[in-house]
DNA sequence: TCGAATATATAAC
DNA sequence: GTTATATATTCGA
């Protein structure tokens, strides 16, 4: 029981990689250009959870991510598999979601919608499980800089760039190396 | 349990 | 621009 799917698509440049449940439900996401780290930072992921009852077969939604990797397809209809995330991360994925597409927010907002503090929120993107159906790549800092973007567990200005070219492609205003104001979505609304 | 480490924010220089 | 400091949550010894 617990046996959980892991599906690779690969397209270009990068490997995409989701881990499923016997539901359906999506565990976990990941994608870059290395095969081998991919399969290494989702195993890891779920390790304690399926031992070594993971089968390989492929899955829509390994597709489906590379779709939104290239900004041709929503999201909808993804159901998450919540059993790793804290109570806290799933306050702030909860918001995540609402972000409209062409928009960013900033972790220093989430937080004062939640009642938390900035550094908390940025922990909780920083640790999103399911990258691109959740888009965490649309949180910037209140210095409307990119900011960061880790890959596979990896942070570095490769993931910064990925960031912003996801960004560029959703039709996020940018001038130079930051956000238009008029790319700012408030969590408060109106 | 506690100390250290964050994909931060803000104020002051 | 660069610091210093406050801050919430997580993780490991």
């Amino acid at each position: 029981m617990n046996k959980l799917n892991l599906a690779l698509h690969h397209v270009k440049e990068n490997w995409f990689g989701v881990i499923t449940d016997p539901q359906n439900q999506l565990v976990a996401s990941a994608f870059g250009p290395n095969k081998v780290l991919l399969e290494k930072y989702l195993a890891e992921y779920v390790r304690g959870n399926s031992r070594q009852q993971t089968s390989r077969d492929g899955h829509p939604f390994a597709e489906c991510m590379a779709e939104l990797f290239y900004d041709r397809k929503p999201s909808s209809s993804v159901k998450f598999n919540t059993e790793h995330v804290s109570p806290f991360q799933g306050r702030v994925t909860k918001i995540l979601r609402f972000i409209p597409k062409r928009k960013v927010t900033t972790y220093g907002l989430i937080a004062r919608k939640i009642g938390s503090g900035p550094r908390a929120v940025g922990n909780a993107v920083a640790s999103n499980p399911w990258p691109l159906f959740v888009p965490c790549h649309r949180v910037v800092s209140s210095t409307l800089s990119i900011g960061n973007y880790s890959m596979c567990g990896t942070l570095d200005e490769r993931g910064s760039l990925i960031k912003r070219q996801l960004l560029e492609r959703e039709e996020v205003p940018i001038k130079g190396d930051k956000i238009s104001p008029t790319g700012i979505w408030d969590p408060f609304g109106e």
